[in-house]
DNA sequence: TCTGGGGTCCTAGGACCC
DNA sequence: TCTGGGGTCCTAGGACCC
């Protein structure tokens, strides 16, 4: 047992404050430096190493934590201790709230506590691989670990199939990986009554696009593409996205590609629930390289940019923003 | 226990290139 | 010159997690 799943929540109840969960994070690299947020509000540790240091079992190392969170944060956690992620996530998750639970290494420990469960209680399946699952009659995971692998990569895919057989044993072969970067960075919009109005749907699109823009600027990262994702009122989706001729985190470029895309759906009469902006495939800004234009517009709008971050850094986001933008935020 | 917003990863088909 | 298989990229969509 080396893996410790943590899920905060805080006394008071309701949602986990972004400056208490950075608070919380950085008690965790007090015991660890090997710390994996997983935003807003859980985190996994590989304690490995740290259990000599501090005297206590990754188990005691849990309860110290989770003292050291009330203590500081009025935040209480659940906490897994088993011997990889997956293991340590379902440990948590099996039971009430606000405690630590262990899950020895024991291999027919780990298989009792496992063949119990229900086939949707397994990480990585939700109600629709629980549906097919269930569907062919594996509806414990105690049933799914004993049909054949490639039964399962028949029913689910290769990838996918393989991936639950494994999970069903125990098997996690995932990495606890400290400071993972973000692979795309995006923001919602949703509507107070369904949207008929294209021009109103533009006005919520800038409004993202520019605050993914400063978001992207402030953090020194590049986007490769954008998504646009449209929801309707029957709560179906379309999603269309776009790769950027370079990487860029200009918001000029998200604003005009933002608006193809949503051009290109051709909505006609449909009640739009919302839209949501993605900007995926980030990378360091370092990394980037512009393209020199002598376009002398294109030459502006990047300095007026450069000057609306430096306004925001220094009056607050709510400071400078596109004018069409006022009556949606 | 549920909700929801912000994420991740996978699949599959088509285009393109070698 | 034609054929063809195998990468890789792009795009759309689905599923899942916290």
């Amino acid at each position: 047992m080396t893996v410790l799943y943590a899920h905060f929540h805080p006394v008071s109840g309701g949602a986990l404050a972004e400056e208490t969960y950075d608070g919380l994070l950085a008690l965790l690299t007090e015991v660890t430096p090997v710390v994996q947020a997983l935003p807003p509000d859980a985190a996994l540790l590989d304690v490995r190493g740290a259990t000599r240091y501090f005297g206590h079992d990754p188990a005691g190392l849990a309860t110290l934590l989770r003292v050291r969170a009330l203590a500081r944060y009025e935040t209480d956690c659940t906490v897994g201790v088993a011997a990889n992620p997956m293991l340590a996530r379902m440990a948590a998750h099996d039971g009430p709230p606000g405690a630590v639970r262990t899950l020895p290494d024991d291999p027919e420990r780990v298989a009792a506590f496992l063949a119990r469960k229900p086939a949707a209680a397994l990480y990585g399946v939700g109600p629709a691989t629980a549906r097919t699952l269930c569907s062919y009659g594996l509806d414990s995971v105690g049933r799914i670990a004993a049909a054949p692998p490639a039964v399962l990569q028949r029913i689910l895919g290769a990838a996918q199939g393989r991936r639950i057989w494994e999970r069903a044993h125990g098997i996690d072969p995932t990495p606890v990986t400290p400071d993972a970067r973000a692979r795309s960075m995006g923001a919602e919009h949703r509507f107070t009554t369904d949207e008929l109005d294209a021009a109103y749907r533009r006005r919520a699109l800038l409004a993202l696009a520019d605050g993914l823009g400063a978001r992207l600027r402030e953090s020194g990262q590049v986007a490769r593409g954008l998504t646009l994702t449209v929801r309707y009122a029957d709560g179906s989706a379309t999603t269309r996205s776009r790769t950027f001729t370079e990487p860029t985190a200009h918001t000029p470029v998200l604003t005009a590609t933002a608006y193809a895309l949503h051009n290109a759906l051709g909505l006609q009469r449909a009640r739009v629930r919302a839209v949501a902006l993605r900007a995926e495939g980030l990378g360091g800004a370092e990394l980037a390289v512009h393209q020199l234009t002598f376009d002398e517009a294109d030459d502006k709008a990047r300095r007026v940019e450069a000057a609306v971050d430096r306004a925001r850094a220094r009056f607050g986001n709510g400071a400078v923003g596109p004018a069409a933008t006022l009556d949606v935020a």
